[in-house]
DNA sequence: CACTGCAACGAAAACGTTTTCGTGTTGAAA
DNA sequence: TTTCAACACGAAAACGTTTTCGTTGCAGTG
C-alpha cells in the first residue's frame, strides 16, 4: 500500500519546486519543455492525481451536487435521481444523495451537512413533516448563504428559487376527462390529505374537470388517506357498497388497492370500473390488468432540475436573483384498467 | 446573502487569534472562561459551523463513503442503499452515490473520481460489462491505494476484500425444493447468463436440488437470458408447447414474464403450474397473483457492508489485511403463484 | 560594458481548519 | 527582589492545490 502521490512529492523526487510541477502538468508554458515531459512523464507512470479535496478547498466549490429525497424505495424518485446523476456527470459534477425518510428533522440535519462545504447547491423535495409544519428556515438559511437551491415535485410557494414540477392540475384534468369521456359517470377520488402540495391539486383538478363537464361533486366520491399503512383496508372500506363506474387515484398503490377492492367485489375492471394511477412505475406496467396511468417523467424532471442548478453554479454571481419554475408535461399512457374508447 | 463565517472572520471581529476562536469553539481549556463563552456566544448567534472540506483536507479523510451500483431503477439496489444511507448516517458518515450503468468505462470513471479524495471507501456491486470483461485492475489499483472496498451482491472471487453477498445456491436450493415437495416434477429454470455470478449459481442450486431429489436435469427446462430487453418474447417462445408444472426464476421480471405467458396459454398459476422469482420488490408483493419469492434483504446486505466499511475506517491501519465474507440470509416468502402445501 | 528583456523557474500566499510550540503576563514561593 | 509555575493566548506549520509575483541567468542591444 503506497500512500497517494502529491505535487510535493513528484518535487521532490525530481528536485523541482512544487510550483513548478504545478505548473508542467497544467500545460503552462512557462516550463521549459524539457522539464515539462519529465514531470508529465513522472506524473503519468505513477499515475498521479490531483486530490479533490485540496482542488475544493482551493476553488471553494466542489463540483458536487446534493440531492435530497423523501425516500429512495420509490420508484418515482429513484427515476428523478438517475436523471439528476446522468446530466450531473456530463456536466463534470458527482452526485451527493441523502434521504430525508419524510422527517423534517433529518431533512434539517442533512441540509446542514450538505451546506457546510460539502455541496455547491442542492436539489430537493421537501418531506412530508416538513410541508405539515411548514416550517422552512433551513432552506431560507441555505439560500441566504449562498447556496443555490432548486425544489422539485413537493414544492412550496413561499420559497424563492428554482423549481421543477408537473402541472398536477393539468394531468388530473386529463386523467378525469379521461374517464368522463369513456362514459363513466360516478367518478371516485382516492388521493393523500391536503397538506402535501400534490394532492391538493390533483384533488382541484378532479374538481374542476367535474365542473367543467357540468358534473355534481359528491363529497362521498372523495377519499384522503393520510397513512400510507393503513391505505389498503381504507380503500377497500372507502370502496364498499359505492356505486361507481370510475376511479381516480394520486399514486400507483392507491390504484392498484383500489383495482383490488373492486375484484374482490365480483366487480371487474376495466369493464365495470375505469381506473387511473399517477405516476409510472414499474408496477404500473406490469399489474394485470396493466394501469392507465399520468406519467410523471421523473428522468426529465432530474434533468431539468440538474440543468437548472448547474446553470445557476456556473454563472458570475453578478446576474443573480431572476428564479425560473420549470413545469415538466404529464403525458396520460392509456392501458388496460380503463375501458377501450368508443 | 452573506458569505460563510470563518474562524478567521470571528478573530478578526473579536480581535483575537485565529488559534484562540478555534481552542475555544473545542473547549480547550487553555482558553480563559471569560474569552471562551464570548467567543461561543458569537460563534452560536451567527451560526457558524466549520467547513467541512478544510476539515477533511487537515483530517485526511472525508467522512464520506461512496457507493456505486450498476443500476439504481431497480428495486434491490435502492434497498441496498437505504440500508447503508441508514448505518453510514448513524455514524456520522455521508454517502455518495454514483451509477455505472452496467458499464466498465463509467466504473472506472466513477471509482476514479471517488477515490481522489472525495471517499474514504467505497461499496460497490459489480456492472454486468465488468464481469464479463473480467477486468478488475481498478479494483486492485484504489485497494493499492488503501482505500478500504467493500462488494456486495455480484462479487468476484478474484479480488481480496470485504464482500457481502447471499448464498444464491442455497436460496435458490430453497425455491426449487419447496417445487419438488409441492409436487412438481418438470421444473424448468429462467435465468441469466453464466457470467453473472448470481445467474451462475442459482443455475447451480437448480441443478443440485433436483439432483439431491433424484431427478433428471432436462437442458431443454433451462433458459439463459443474455438481454432484458428481449426477455419477454424470449420467454414466452421458450415456454410454448412445454410441459411443465413448475417455474423457478432467478428474479422479479423473469417471474412475472412467466407467468403472463402461462396465463395466454390458457393455464393457471398456481393451479396448473407454480412459479417462485428472486428478490422480493414491490411487484411480487402486489402483483396477482402475488410472487413467492426467495427474498434477498437488500437493506440488510447495505447495511452489512456499511458496517464492515466503517469498521476497516475506523480501525488503526496496523491491524489490517484479513478479509470477512458476509452471508445474509435469504427467505423464502411463501405468497400466490405456487400452490398451497399438501 | 551597462542595460534591457526574456525564458525558466522558485517562494509564498491563499483556501479553512487543527495543533504544536512558543511567549508574555501574572501570582506566589524562595 | 528574584525565580518559576501556571495561565492565557498567539504564531506558524500542516493538509494539497493554484497563482501571483518575484528572482535568477543569459542573450541581445546600444
Amino acid at each position: 500500500m503506497k500512500p497517494k502521490l502529491t505535487l510535493k512529492k513528484i518535487a521532490k523526487e525530481l528536485d523541482v519546486s512544487i510550483s513548478t510541477v504545478s505548473k508542467a502538468l497544467r500545460d503552462s508554458p512557462e516550463i521549459g519543455e524539457e522539464t515539462r515531459e519529465k514531470i508529465k512523464a513522472f506524473a503519468k507512470h505513477y499515475n498521479y492525481k490531483p486530490n479533490n479535496i485540496a482542488l475544493s478547498l482551493k476553488n471553494r466549490k466542489t463540483k458536487t451536487i446534493g440531492i435530497i429525497i423523501p425516500e429512495i424505495v420509490h420508484h418515482f424518485f429513484t427515476t428523478v435521481i438517475s436523471g439528476v446523476e446522468r446530466v450531473a456527470n456530463e456536466m463534470g459534477y458527482n452526485v451527493l444523495v441523502c434521504l430525508s425518510d419524510n422527517s423534517f428533522d433529518k431533512e434539517v440535519l442533512n441540509m446542514e451537512m450538505l451546506a457546510n462545504g460539502s455541496t455547491d447547491g442542492f436539489i430537493l423535495s421537501l418531506a412530508k413533516e416538513t410541508m405539515q409544519k411548514q416550517d422552512y428556515h433551513h432552506l431560507l438559511e441555505a439560500i441566504n448563504q449562498g447556496m443555490p437551491l432548486v425544489l422539485f415535485d413537493r414544492v412550496v410557494d413561499k420559497i424563492a428559487c428554482d423549481k421543477v414540477i408537473i402541472d398536477d392540475v393539468a394531468g388530473a384534468k386529463k386523467a378525469v376527462q379521461h374517464l368522463v369521456d369513456l362514459g363513466c359517470e360516478n367518478i371516485a377520488l382516492i388521493s393523500t390529505v391536503d397538506y402535501v402540495s400534490v394532492g391538493k391539486l390533483r384533488t382541484k383538478g378532479y374538481r374542476e374537470t367535474l365542473e367543467e363537464n357540468n358534473m355534481a361533486v359528491n363529497e362521498d366520491l372523495i377519499l384522503k388517506i393520510e397513512e400510507m399503512e393503513d391505505s389498503e383496508t381504507e380503500i377497500e372500506e372507502f370502496l364498499k357498497d359505492k356505486d361507481i363506474d370510475g376511479i381516480f387515484a394520486v399514486n400507483e398503490h392507491f390504484a392498484i388497492s383500489a383495482i383490488k377492492s373492486i375484484q374482490e367485489q365480483g366487480k371487474k375492471v376495466p369493464e365495470d370500473v375505469s381506473v387511473i394511477g399517477f405516476t409510472d412505475g414499474e408496477l404500473s406496467k406490469r399489474f394485470i390488468p396493466s394501469l392507465t396511468t399520468v406519467s410523471q417523467h421523473g428522468m426529465k424532471i432530474g434533468e431539468e432540475s440538474a440543468r437548472l442548478l448547474i446553470e445557476k453554479l456556473e454563472r458570475t454571481p453578478s446576474e443573480e436573483d431572476y428564479y425560473k419554475t420549470i413545469i415538466v408535461e404529464t403525458g396520460l399512457v392509456v392501458r388496460n384498467s380503463t375501458k377501450a374508447e368508443k
